[in-house]
RNA sequence: GGUCUCAUGGCCGAGCGGCUAGGCACCGGUCUGCAAAACCGUCUACAGCAGUUCGAAUCUGCUUGAGACCUCCA
């Protein structure tokens, strides 16, 4: 669409609130976005995340903006516990798989594409991972003890939180202010090597057990939790860049953190805007491996989860999702999976539909308002939601044209179709399944369906019913409507 | 314990000072051999109590309830 439509405001949760969105530079925009850590199955509740951020990238390209958009990938241990046990969580796996690292992480990336391609989600224009990143890792760590923002204790180094606040300021996302979060520690390690309680790792010294282990000028180790997202973002997108995303869960430390490191090295917040996607809810609580009510993507297509009686296509899924913004929390109940299934399936009628409809000299309605409303809608923050109600409207007037109540134009039809299919397939990302193409399947519905006409004409009631009984046994649904009879 | 967020009709969810989305369900209708489907129409909610205002779901305060973060987490 033309740069006209770039009326853009979103949500930067640096500021708190929506603001223009103006690129760095002119028509391209950089956007990074925290990735999975493949220690496991990404669950439904990360795939929101992707998922939104994939609706974001989507409405920047149909705006016509070139947009970079780097996911990193998370390979390398997280060191998951400061004051004590040194697991990081992919060793941890591999152990309990009884695989090598970069075979555990292989598996699930493999995995993780898949998944990407059934929920079609864009490929970003990079997936950089962490450990081939290690050098550009260590040379950032290098430049903040150059700039004494850190210290190397013990074959380990730390982010100098104290000195650091003499000159930045620490919590300028999360909001936090360190001296509360000092009342709020809990007993720290007294053999702790920080020398703050707000320090957090840059470089941790290597165990004997670790699986991951690499050189540094600090000795053999692996990088800390939040350095190579400062490392992968800075080498594919520069020291400041347009957009940097992630889950809300990561606004601290995660966030704060790189922000703190960005400083810390090049002087600089890496990102002008911070965005955040909200929680996947089940039953009221956030989706999470330690409250063990999370499902995996793939179970809930296939209809193998618990939760759910019925299995739900990905694309009912992707539509569902987008009925709610992408910074409330989404709950996920079967009620209203189904309601979501029905009412995409309204959509993708109307969508049919408007192929065939027929023209008349001129429209009863408003239909530049209604592509407009859609343009509005998304500029808005991307709201999602309000877009799908936009749609609904118009699908309500092709409806009505199809039953003869309303009228529309060629050149409006076109419009609407063009900006309609756009909306939906491009910037929503659904995709419409046609499910009756099976090419040996097809000739032997409509002989069974001819057959069935026949006895119907015949007023053969008993033949006809027990042919669409015996079809709906085989999961096939006959419709007799006013033009002759489907099936699917 | 600290910080913060949220409470919307039967359900899911937008809206965030006046025009009171949308989907699903329900109910009524059209169509139909019947059924299903489809389509049309109906359905006025904002946790409670005060306050600000000509006017509040939307702003302020309090109460109650839920959740998130503070520890790996999308």
């Amino acid at each position: 669409m033309s740069v006209t439509s770039r009326n853009l405001q979103l949500y930067n949760s640096l500021s708190g609130k929506k603001e223009k969105f103006e690129p760095l530079h002119e028509n391209n925009v950089g956007m990074y976005v925290c990735g999975p850590t493949l220690y496991s199955e990404p669950h439904m509740g990360n795939m929101r995340t992707f998922i939104n951020f994939d609706l974001i990238y989507r409405y920047l390209l149909h705006l016509g903006f070139n947009v970079k958009y780097v996911r990193n990938i998370t390979d390398a241990g997280h060191i998951t516990n400061s004051a004590g046990h040194e697991e990081d969580s992919i060793g941890k796996a591999a152990r309990l798989e009884q695989m090598q690292s970069l075979e555990i992480v292989y598996k699930y990336n493999v995995k993780f594409q898949e998944l990407q391609r059934i929920y079609n989600l864009l490929p970003p224009s990079i997936e950089p991972t962490a450990t081939g990143h290690i050098q550009e890792q260590i040379e950032i760590i290098e430049q903040i003890l150059n700039n004494g923002y850190g210290y190397a204790v013990n074959g380990s180094v730390y982010f100098d939180t104290k000195k650091y606040m003499q000159d930045f300021n620490y919590g300028i996302l999360s909001g936090r202010k360190v001296d509360e979060l000092e009342n709020e520690t809990r007993n720290l390690n007294a053999q702790d090597e920080k020398r703050f309680f707000a320090d957090f790792a840059l470089w941790k010294k290597a165990n004997p057990d670790d699986m991951q282990i690499w050189r540094s000028p600090w000795g053999n180790g692996n990088p800390g939790w939040h350095i190579e997202c400062t490392a992968m973002s800075t080498k594919y997108l520069g020291k400041h860049f347009d957009i940097h995303g992630g889950g809300m869960d990561l606004k601290f430390p995660h966030h704060e953190d790189e922000i703190a490191q960005s400083c810390g090295s090049f002087g600089c917040n890496p990102a002008k805007y911070w965005m955040h996607a909200n929680m996947l809810n089940v039953n009221g609580q956030k989706m999470s491996k330690s409250f063990g009510n999370y499902f995996l993507p793939k179970e809930i297509i296939e209809g193998t989860t618990n939760l759910f009686k019925k299995a739900y296509p990905a694309n009912v899924l992707r539509f569902f999702m987008m009925q709610a913004h992408y910074r409330s929390t989404l709950d996920f109940t079967e009620t209203a999976l189904d309601a979501a299934e029905k009412g995409f399936s309204r959509l993708t009628d109307g969508l049919n539909l408007i192929e065939k409809l027929n023209t008349a000299e001129n429209s009863s309605f408003d239909v530049q308002s209604i592509v407009s409303s859609f343009y509005e809608a998304m500029n808005d923050d991307f709201n999602a939601p309000i877009l799908i109600a936009n749609l609904f409207d118009a699908v309500k007037q092709i409806n009505l044209i199809n039953d003869g109540n309303a009228t529309i134009n060629k050149a409006d039809k076109d419009l609407l179709e063009t900006e309609m299919k756009s909306f939906v397939f491009n910037v929503l990302g659904l995709e419409i399944a046609s499910s009756n193409n099976d090419s040996k399947l097809k000739p032997v519905m409509e002989l069974v369906l001819d057959l069935r006409q026949q006895a119907r004409t015949n007023k053969d009631w008993t033949t006809s019913d027990k042919i669409r009984d015996g079809l709906a046994a085989a999961g096939i649904v006959v419709k007799d409507g006013k033009e002759g009879t489907t099936w699917s």
